[in-house]
DNA sequence: TATGAATGAGCGTTCATTCAT
DNA sequence: TATGAATGAACGCTCATTCAT
């Protein structure tokens, strides 16, 4: 049912109810976009949407529950989008590059969306005080750059350097590219691809000795 | 000791009122590095503290003036630090590697302070819902990187990149330390900047066709 | 009854909302005629309202909200209770000394609520320190006491007097029975009532020269 | 030494002590006329008298005993003045008369300070929530007027009415003139005076049947 | 005497959550 | 399903008062 028709829903939902989720999820963008995770409350996150305060504890467990499900879903339609793009390529420079380039056309496409992601992963935190997309979740991203280093380095592409420290610089500045669209929603995001698959190929290539 | 050094204590405050201050201050970034600034209330601070939470209204106009405080002298001190061993050198390649060597070592040296400084940076909002310390002062940082980067092309020291872009990377990559010391505070920062001088020590270097 | 009267109650809000905001109402009277304006906290009113501080901020959009409708509903009412009785005179005279009569008639027959109006008139003030019901408020109450003798010496029903100060004397005269009903609430207005339209009478009167 | 200085001072006290407690009276007097009497803390009152709040509580038992000092001075200083003019009058409507214009000056000389006695008299409460200076100082006032009003009742001065609520009627009127004073600083008392003499004259006369 | 420092209670307000309807 | 109503805790802040120096 689910898992081939790429949908990010739920089992067992029927329409209506998912169309309601839908709707509260693009409110509660909409409202950290607008105001910050910090007063995105449920209380403007239903004016966004024309609907109760109810409404929204009726369909997500808290608002952490919300909060998780646009986080997971958003990384999950980037990895949809992206694969195909990278399997594509045969060499270890040819899926970084392109990585790269797709991740920043990614961001671009979704420009809304990225800045309240960022906000959340930035602020939500458990009851505990610790962030609820700690480094594990990080990690987790840099490490799947790291691999694609290694297996370059292995095969010979890529010259000497330490793949968990050069993919954490490929992914902060990645990262860096939905800040500046944050700052200038109208910035050129190809631009951004283009000097930093440039610069990240220079930053790889083996020493020209 | 304060009122000959190139302290950020203000002047004019009694020896106890500036020892309670600090004592404040650094229950803040303590109570931030724990809690997270949002969960970062006057009570947890004063909790840590071991003081009452009017004490902090007494030393501190608000809470957002003991915010201000806590990010303006961090950046302060940090210049004072970075100053002296930039000015020491002589190439443009110099001082972009020295800088991003230093501003690591800073990093190094306060990685407990910078978390909360971080949190701060990306959290603090005005009462209009904008981020106080916004990207004014990002630019400014990254303005400072894109200078040294420009009077290096122009000596012919640097290859061809965008000197902005080239500097929003360096900058996100020097923050994201900051998050790597998060995530294990026993990291080997010194390795950090030896690893990220020398990828943009290639990645700026002319093309040697 | 509500929908079809004079009522100062708001359309569009359920009966079970109207009915907490009288609620509310009567205890913020209540518990300002009890403590004085000052110490009638959303605490002290809420916790005579049998309800939980959180409602009132619910129903109303602050405290001076609140402040605001229990001033301007008292004063709406009020006029649609005089309006009437003046209208059906046909002197100054006449209408003055009605106006005297039944201003004493309402005060009389709200001699709990006028307590705390009155309050509230010479305390509520605006963030800026200034009273929210300033002197316009007050200039407005003896102007148009002012005017209808103004009519009756243009008439020549009364006598020769500066119709403001006349005025002043007059509303102050009518604000003292709040006040002296507040020392003896079962005090006779009516009692009042004839002595104040004889004492303004014979000041009014023309010189029997 | 105090004793016959007709000084309202206190018994045993340094001139220093006495200074400070003039100083901190006229700073509380100026606070309360330009804050009103709900803002008007102790922190503001010793920021106006360029001292520390601390002095405050050393030279008055709290704040309570300091806002009856200043209302019972002003009336034991306003009695001073006008015993002697009212004492020089042999008939009771020479003494109402002089009584009203003379409350009329007193009130004109001081219109700075009789902004704050008066918010004080409105506002000051006791633990219990009853107003410090309640009916029975209000009485005593309206009390002195009834007194006088009696006795021209008894010589046949006067015609037949309630002296208690002419009493209060005239109290009432004077008390207005401090509000439109505070309206308008520079309002003109005698002529306030005139007119309200006038007034109270004819109100108070035989009638001429 | 005078001070600066500290306290602790109370303020108005916001908010995630719960629940009867 | 959806709603409006209510809760209760926490927030930043103010203040009269206390007290060691």
């Amino acid at each position: 049912m689910r898992s081939d028709s790429g949908s990010v829903g739920q089992e067992g939902l029927s329409f209506i109810a998912e169309a309601r989720r839908e709707q509260i999820k693009k409110a509660a963008i909409d409202t950290i976009v607008e105001l910050g995770y910090a007063k995105a409350s449920l209380a403007q996150i239903a004016k966004r949407a024309g609907i109760s305060k109810g409404v929204i504890s009726y369909h997500f467990a808290g608002k952490d529950e919300l909060m998780e499900k646009l986080v997971v879903e958003f990384y999950v339609a980037g990895a949809h989008f992206m694969l195909p793009h990278l399997e594509a390529e045969t060499t270890a420079r040819g899926v970084l590059l392109r990585y790269i380039e797709k991740n920043i056309s990614y961001i671009g496409e979704n420009r809304h969306a990225i800045v309240a992601i960022s906000d959340i992963l930035l602020n939500f935190r458990d009851a505990d005080g610790s962030l609820h997309f700690g480094h594990d979740g990080r990690n987790e991203l840099v490490e799947a750059v790291a691999q694609i280093l290694r297996e370059g380095q292995e095969k010979g592409e890529f010259g000497d350097f330490d793949p968990v420290v050069m993919g954490s610089s490929i992914r902060a500045s990645i990262d860096m590219v939905s800040a500046a669209l944050h700052a200038d929603p109208d910035a050129d995001t190809a631009h951004y691809a283009r000097e930093l698959t440039a610069l990240f190929d220079r930053a790889t290539r083996k020493d020209p000795s």
